[in-house]
DNA sequence: ATATTAGTTCGTTTAAAACCGAACCAAATA
DNA sequence: TATTTGGTTCGGTTTTAAACGAACTAATAT
C-alpha cells in the first residue's frame, strides 16, 4: 500500500465516522487502523500518523476499546500495546441499532395512546408510522439473523 | 388529552430527538406537533409551547420544512401558517438511511482494494463486513418495499 | 397614515465538544 | 538509584453548536 492512498484513506474515514457522530480523531484512528493489519499499531504510531495530541488519542482509544471496537494485544516483556480494530462486534452492533426503530415505535405508541382522538387522519397516520416502525424493528433482527446464518 | 400529559410527553420526544443528533428544540417541537392534528398550530403557539425564543423556533421550523417533515397550510385572509407534521416522509427517510450501510460497504471496500494483503484473518474479516453492508443494502429496500405494498 | 401581527435576519452570548500541553504515574531499564 | 518509555489525568484553550434578543420586513387592519 502507498503511503498517499493510506492518508487519504484515512481521511476519508475520518470524513464519514465524523458525519456519523463520532469525533475526527476517533475517525481518523479507526481509518489507520483500517489500513493496518491484526498485529495491531502502537501508541506512538496512531499518535504519530493521526497527528493528534497523545492525550487525544488516548481518549479516543480508550472510549474505542470501552466500545469494544478497538482491542489490543501485548507481548510480554514489552510495555506496549498493539491496538488493532476487531470487526467482529460490527455486526452485532448494528443488530443493536435496529433496536432504534422499536424505541421509536413506542414513542408513537405512547403519543396514540395520550390523544383524544383516535380515528382523525393524523391519528392514523402516526398508527401507521408505529406499526411501520414495529415491522422494522422484528425484520431487521431477522434478516441479520439469516446472514448470520448463511455465514458460520 | 390532559395538559400534564402533553407536556411529559413532548419533553420525551425531545430527549429522544436529542439523543439522535437534534437540537434540543427542534426535538420538542416535533412533540409538540405529534400531539396535535392535521389544522396545525400557529408559530406563536409553538414558540409559548416550547419556551424558546422566536428566533430558535423560526430556525428550527424552516429547517424541519426543508427536511419535509413539517409542513404548513394556510387560510386565505390569514396572515399565520399552521404547522403540522408530516408523517408520510418518516417512511422513505428510513429508506435513505438505508444507503448509509451501501455507502459503507464501499468504504471498507476500498480499504481492501488498497491493502497489500487479501488473505490475512483481518482483510478476511474486512471483505465479510463489507458483504454483509452489501447485503443489508439490498435487504433493507427490500423489507421497506414489502411493507410499502402490505399497506396501500 | 398608523398600528398590529407573523415571521425573519443578524450580531451576540452561552454552553458544550474537541483538543491540547504539561505534569504525572507506573513499569522496565540501566 | 536514576532514566527512559508508554500511557493517563487534569486544567485550560479553541471551536462549534444552540439559543437569545433586538431590530427589521412585509402583510393586514384600523
Amino acid at each position: 500500500m502507498n503511503e498517499k492512498a493510506r492518508v487519504d484513506y484515512v481521511e476519508k474515514v475520518g470524513v464519514f465516522f465524523e458525519q456519523n457522530g463520532y469525533p475526527p480523531v476517533a475517525g481518523r484512528l479507526i481509518g489507520y487502523l483500517m489500513t493496518s493489519n491484526e498485529k495491531g499499531r502502537t501508541f506512538y504510531e496512531i499518535h504519530q500518523f493521526v497527528n493528534a495530541s497523545k492525550s487525544s488519542v488516548s481518549n479516543a482509544l480508550n472510549k474505542l476499546v470501552e466500545k469494544g471496537l478497538v482491542k489490543y494485544l501485548t507481548i510480554s516483556g514489552d510495555r506496549k500495546r498493539y491496538f488493532f480494530l476487531d470487526l467482529k462486534p460490527w455486526i452485532g452492533q448494528t443488530k443493536e441499532r435496529a433496536e432504534f426503530f422499536s424505541s421509536f415505535a413506542s414513542l408513537v405508541g405512547h403519543c396514540v395512546s395520550i390523544r383524544d382522538d383516535q380515528d382523525s387522519e393524523f391519528a392514523r397516520d402516526l398508527k401507521k408510522l408505529e406499526a411501520f416502525h414495529k415491522y422494522l424493528a422484528e425484520e431487521m433482527p431477522k434478516i441479520i439473523d439469516k446472514w448470520e446464518k448463511m455465514h458460520s
